[in-house]
DNA sequence: CCTACCGATCGGTAGG
DNA sequence: CCTACCGATCGGTAGG
């Protein structure tokens, strides 16, 4: 696993095994031995690059929080722009989460490990781009196409929430069924709930600015 | 018979805080020293009623599985009993993992750590009795009052997954927005999401707020 | 249910 | 980036 090829800066190697590792086994279940290993080098190797344990995930939940601050705004802004778009926004953040299921489960494992530190940095980080979906989704309400009784942070949080939990551990929760509907099914029947949740059942005509 | 002090038996004073514990802090967070000193035992006299740690953890679990063999009956049973209980049997879900969140966090927990061992558990207990309400569900799908394009196995766990997110990781997730909506407030918008993606809107009545 | 003791592994440091 | 070494804690056993 190891060769002098290690081009690639030994300090990112081990963010990516570090981030792998944590993902599946958690903080606690993981060695930062086992990272090392992974990466190829000695354990004290790895400290050197990160001070300590907790360094180390610090820096992992860092360099994620970099994909969501790049992945959100698109996401959110494509629903923003349009009543038939809001399927493309939730299939965007859906497939953020398909493209590696271990961004899911990370943050699954530290918001159940690390409530504060995870609400501090959803606060910091997040809050401004879901203010503009519950935002845009009372202006909906107001124009009478989004269900008047829908409480908007309390739907956005779930449809955030459910597409993690999709990802992290749908195919475990799968098993309570006969007949285990994949990630991708999961997914496509989150998007058809959350269309048919949130928009009135006869919109008034609201189609003036199709593409 | 020991009167001195009220002491339930050790096993399951023992059983009772480790699942607190492991529910908080995770399994692999959690020592069996911290477990014993919760009780007030010695590390060896907790080994005396579980042979490992391990074993520790399957008790804890197998004892929780009892409280859900005992609940889920009857919250599916509510839901096949009417179209207008709906809300009634997903309430009665919410409310048994409100009742004590830790029921949440553990299932979360354990299904992030050992998907295998929990899909298999799930399977043998739970199986039956989803069945049930998605046989149900089939049966409104033909008799027209549930939606034809929903997907009752996607549907069924996309419901259980939510309430049990909410409950374990919603106070967290609701950092991410300037409001942050209640376990409470997130389980009513649950239940009308549900009912809102789940049945046909109702047959064109002669009512126009159509504009 | 306890005291006493075990080897293995943990995160981390010294020093080059 | 390494070898060598550290104290602390881990799960578990012996034996009463």
């Amino acid at each position: 696993m190891n060769v002098e090829t290690s081009q690639p800066d030994v300090r990112s190697r081990i963010l990516v095994e570090a981030t792998r590792l944590f993902a599946e086994r958690g903080y606690n279940g993981t060695s930062i031995q086992a990272v090392s290993e992974s990466v190829g080098i000695r354990r004290p190797s790895l400290l050197y690059h990160f001070k300590s344990k907790a360094d180390l995930r610090d820096a992992v939940l860092a360099n994620m929080l970099t994909y969501w601050k790049d992945a959100l705004p698109s996401i959110l802004t494509a629903a923003t722009s349009g009543g038939d778009r809001l399927d493309r926004a939730l299939s965007a953040m859906a497939a953020f989460f398909v493209e590696d299921p271990n961004r899911a489960r990370l943050i699954n494992r530290e918001m159940l490990d690390r409530p504060e530190p995870m609400g501090e940095l959803f606060r910091e980080n997040l809050r401004p781009w879901t203010g503009l979906l519950t935002g845009y989704i009372r202006m909906g309400q107001e124009a009478g196409s989004v269900r008047a009784d829908l409480d908007p942070e309390a739907w956005t949080l779930q449809m955030i929430m459910a597409a993690i939990g999709a990802v992290a551990v749908g195919p475990v929760g799968g098993h309570m069924l006969s007949e285990h509907p994949s990630v991708e099914r999961q997914l496509r029947e989150l998007v058809r709930t959350a269309k048919a949740s949130l928009f009135n059942p006869r919109p008034p005509a609201q189609t003036s600015e199709v593409s």
